[in-house]
Formats: C-alpha cells, sequence, structure tokens
DNA sequence: GAGGCGTGGGA
DNA sequence: TTCCCAAGCCT
C-alpha cells in the first residue's frame, strides 16, 4: 500500500500521458456547470460514458439549467433519456430538477450530505458532483476506486460494499490539497476503468505496480456474484414496452401492448410495476403512453 | 443487505 | 453466440 505521497507521484504523471488526460469528456470542459456535472454523472450510473456522451449534449442543449428540465413534459424526457437504460434515474434526475429549482433556487448544493437527500444521488454521485465542481476534498469512491483500493491492500477485490471502511481507506490515499486529491480520485476512476479491471488486471502497465499488494497475483476464480439473466425477466418486459412508447406517436391501446410480449401475465404485471413508477401514464380512454406531466 | 432495475459494447 | 458487466441507487 503506498503513502499518499508515492501514489500521487505515480499516478498523476500516468494520468497526464493518459492520451484522454481525463479532458476528453464533454462535461469535463472548462466552463461545465454544477448542473452539467450532476446531469452528466447520473447518466453514467450503470451506463458506458461512450453512451453517455452524445445524449448528455443533445439534452444539456435543450436543458441547460435545473429549471428547464423541470418545467419539461416527462415524456420528452424519457424520450430524450432514449436507451440509456433504468429510465427511473431520468424521473428521479426530473425530480431533481424540481427540488433544486424550487428549494436551491437553482443552484446545486455543494455539500455531499445535502446533495445525497436529492432523489437517485447516493454515496458516489454526492461525492463526484462535490470534487470533481466544487473542488471539495473529499473521497469518491465508485466500483473502480473500491477495486483498486482494495488491491493495493493486497486483496484480489473489493468484498461488499461498506461504504464507511471504503470512504476511509480511499480518504488516506489522498493528497492534501483538494485539488490534487481530485486529480487523484478522478486517476484511480480512470486506472481502475483501463488498468487494474476485474477480470484481467494489466499490472505489467500499472504506474503503481511496485507499491500494489495484489500486483502479479492471479484473480482467484470465483463465482462473484450470481447474475440475473435478462432475456425473459421482468426487466425485459419493461423495457420493451418502454421501447414501444417511445417510439409512439401518441397513446397505444393494449393489443399494440400485446404485441410485444407473448405473456399476459408478465405484461400485466410490468404495466402495473411501470404506471406505479411512474414510466407509464393512461388517458381517459385507458390507452397507454409515457407521462404526460 | 441481497436483489431488482435496461441496454448495448466488447471479449 | 454467449456471457460479462458498465462513473449506482433504492428498498
Amino acid at each position: 500500500m503506498p503513502t499518499s505521497e508515492v501514489l500521487s507521484e505515480r499516478l498523476l504523471p500516468w494520468f497526464e500521458d493518459q492520451g484522454r488526460g481525463g479532458d476528453d469528456l464533454p462535461w469535463r470542459q472548462e466552463g461545465t456547470t454544477a448542473w452539467g456535472v450532476l446531469v452528466s454523472e447520473v447518466m453514467s450510473q450503470q451506463t458506458q460514458v461512450a453512451r453517455v456522451a452524445p445524449v448528455w449534449e443533445r439534452w444539456m442543449r435543450r436543458w441547460p439549467t435545473p429549471a428547464d428540465l423541470a418545467a419539461a413534459p416527462t415524456a420528452d424526457v424519457l424520450r430524450e433519456w432514449d436507451r440509456m437504460g433504468y429510465p427511473r434515474r431520468a424521473l428521479r434526475l426530473q425530480e431533481c430538477a424540481r427540488i433544486v429549482a424550487e428549494k436551491y433556487d437553482g443552484s446545486v448544493p455543494s455539500d455531499p450530505a445535502e446533495l445525497e437527500r436529492l432523489p437517485g444521488i447516493g454515496v458516489y454521485t454526492a461525492a463526484a458532483v462535490a470534487v470533481f465542481h466544487y473542488g471539495a476534498r473529499h473521497p469518491v469512491v465508485d466500483t473502480n476506486v473500491r477495486r483498486v483500493v482494495a488491491r493495493l491492500g493486497g486483496a484480489a477485490d473489493a468484498g461488499t460494499a461498506t461504504t464507511k471502511a471504503d470512504l476511509a481507506a480511499t480518504e488516506a490515499l489522498l493528497p492534501d490539497g483538494a485539488e490534487a486529491a481530485a486529480r487523484v480520485s478522478v486517476a484511480l476512476m480512470e486506472l481502475g476503468a483501463l488498468v487494474c479491471t476485474a477480470r484481467k488486471p494489466e499490472c505489467g502497465v500499472c504506474p503503481v505496480a511496485a507499491e500494489c499488494g495484489f500486483a502479479g497475483q492471479e484473480i482467484p476464480p470465483g463465482p462473484s456474484r450470481k447474475r440475473q439473466r435478462y432475456t425473459g425477466t421482468n426487466r425485459h418486459v419493461r423495457g420493451e414496452v418502454m421501447k414501444l412508447l417511445r417510439d409512439a406517436d401518441g397513446p397505444v391501446p393494449r393489443e399494440r401492448i400485446d404485441a410485444v410480449w407473448p405473456d399476459s401475465r408478465m405484461l400485466d404485471e410490468a404495466i402495473s410495476q411501470l404506471i406505479s413508477d411512474g414510466l407509464v401514464g393512461t388517458d381517459e380512454s385507458g390507452q397507454f403512453e409515457l407521462p404526460s406531466a
């Protein structure tokens, strides 16, 4: 496990030389608002940045401020979200926009604890906004950082998320200055994404391999986590229904929904859930559509 | 605290 | 083709 000084010394130069140097993503451009950063982080929850970037650019052009998004029809919001997945995030993001616009007078809070109270904003996203936009000195721990820090300490992989311990372990690796600490956080994320990957870490090209407790060791074969199949699941059904409604011009009768899934029991269940989630609405004639408000 | 929640890119 | 899993969050 390197000291914070040594880590910065090795990691930051590597990060600068990394073709991307961290500033190729559109939301890393100077002048991006706090709201823009928040939107980018929410979109990036479980969706690859390469798929997020084009959506983010259209989105911010269309709704630059929280007030703009707050005032938008939810159906438009869901269509602009397109196929990034987990569309409930779009709903929560609009709810976020309404809260920021009304309760915070349009200014995104800078305090992580305050940010965490917003819908869809958890420990990671709150820290990311506080650090990457506001420049706070605070650990930013995503799945990549957890894995990298665990391996520096000699573990093959991070165990179950234990927020407190992860934050403390990461905090101990940050340099004193807030600005440098923020760079280290991005660099750790990037290292985990590009070099210290879950499946096959490339210790040969890792800038901190010499200080790493795990470097060069084999990943123990482990049924790390049982992963749910997607095909045929409830999620799959929900996805098909949402796709149909996104692509539809107006309200859709049940018969057209029946066409996207053979099992009507599953369809019933999925539709009820979607309505209850606020992702689907019905018009006066009982046809289905994206929420009008 | 384990499981649910979309979608698609890459090996 | 099939399988993994990606800048998590919520219940």
